[in-house]
DNA sequence: TATTTGATTTACTATTATAGTAAATATGGC
DNA sequence: GCCATATTTACTATAATAGTAAATCAAATA
């Protein structure tokens, strides 16, 4: 069935997507929950978290059997954050754009059709909106999908398009393949990405694509989020469209080591 | 030779450690560097290390072929520690004991008889010495090492003491096994550890252990380091002994969820 | 207190992934 | 160009894992 990937460790792989599963939204995962969001059957699931308990990776409620990080995540995250400065360059970078013109800013990667914001800075009085660390469904009605799909390639971007389910979270959501496809023909061309209400009714959000300068390719993108009450859509762009593609370019050089 | 231990993943668990080889100290590594650390035939290392370059866990320099965390780890890390208040609620506390009394404080779990520091800051116009974050064979000659120690029963201590290399790393370090096992019940009855410049000449620390309230057994320590030249071992017990018997209390509790 | 239901853990193999040897292919220094 | 060292590929015996099924446990309900 699988092409058979020699070279490549599946259990390793599916231990890394056990301890991906844990984050701010879902702190706290039963067995059973693991293994469904997984596809993973129950001796196997139970194998692997055994292990993870085992080194101290996962700790197991005795009571209730849920799971959650254990201090060994602690000693094995600062270790690898110290190990590059990477996450130290970004919020740097992103503090200082945000010292700069106070504009709420989100980075956010994408993994596995996921957004995963890995920094954020709110600016002060305005209305803001509390997004969710990791989001689903979000790259066809957030600025930062948006912009990250054009980074693809058109067969990427076509298999990535018929795998998403383009809901409509608002009136204004782009939900037609089409449709969707032009916005992001639009959005490589001009190098960034608008939002306006399709994520939330009342935020507009502009955005451009993070390049890893490793690969190569597109792994993520920074934007800048408003409220509807406080600009409008055109105010923004003209008056941010230079900015946050300086603040991607910026960004994407210190992913370099 | 092994006992086939059940529900246990090797795979997984050679992959977690070559991640964990990865830190400031040893930010990039070759396939031999891991190979040779970890004691993991040239194959098996490739095919974990090609695992964790597929999946964005690791790259791979094109031309030295060192390897080094990826994108991937980011995204990882931020979800993890997200999931957990444990190491803001640590800093937190941390923090204002600094602000409080102005000393140098670090806070180190131990694993695998290796010092793994995950907080630490600094008394302002003191002179310090800058302790790295990973640390091998300290456990007999940082008060850290001998505040952990104090939690073990007196079977693991003994295995414990019998595998490590107890180094003498200045005149005043502690190498003998029996000196040190009467060193260590000192500890555990008064309930904090003392090192005077038996780490580095000019260094007294002080130290208490952080005891994990999920398992009840000792994981780490929090310790406050003085120069010498400024105070001398005596003053130090004297006016420090209750307060890193507290500071290790409030920040066990903080290891809860 | 029994009974049901759902979840977790253990027992047991067929299957498959992995370890490890060895050979091939890079890569860099003379 | 040649040598030394490191990485990658080929190949199979072996050991680890997946998956079924049964047992145990825990909580909710009768």
């Amino acid at each position: 069935m699988h092409p058979p990937q020699q070279y490549f460790s599946t259990s390793l792989e599916k231990g890394l997507k056990i301890l991906s599963l844990f984050n701010k939204e879902t702190p706290r995962l039963t067995q059973t929950d693991i293994s469904k969001s997984l596809d993973l059957n129950m001796t196997s699931t139970y194998r692997y978290i055994n292990t993870f308990v085992n080194l101290g990776y996962l700790e197991k409620d005795e009571k209730t059997k849920e799971l959650r990080p254990g201090f060994r995540c602690l000693t094995l995250c600062t270790s690898l954050i110290n190990a590059t400065d990477n996450l130290y360059l970004i919020k740097q970078q992103v503090d200082k754009i945000y010292s700069q013109h106070n504009v709420t800013i989100d980075v956010a990667f994408v993994i596995e059709d996921t957004l995963m914001r890995i920094y954020h800075r709110e600016a002060e009085e305005t209305l803001t909106y509390q997004l969710p660390n990791v989001a689903k469904n979000c790259l066809h009605n957030t600025s930062i999908g948006k912009a990250f799909l054009s980074t693809l390639t058109e067969s990427e971007l076509e298999q990535t398009l018929d795998r998403l389910d383009l809901h409509a979270r608002t009136k204004k959501t782009i939900s037609g393949k089409d449709q969707l496809l032009s916005e992001i023909e639009k959005t490589r061309k001009r190098g960034y990405a608008m939002c306006v209400e399709e994520y939330l009714v009342g935020l507009i959000t502009i955005g451009a694509p993070l390049i890893s300068p490793h690969s190569a390719k597109g792994i993520g993108a920074v934007s800048f989020d408003f409220s509807i009450l406080q600009n409008n859509a055109d105010e923004i762009e003209e008056e941010y469209a230079v900015l946050i593609k300086k603040a991607a370019a910026a960004l994407s050089e210190r992913l370099h080591q």
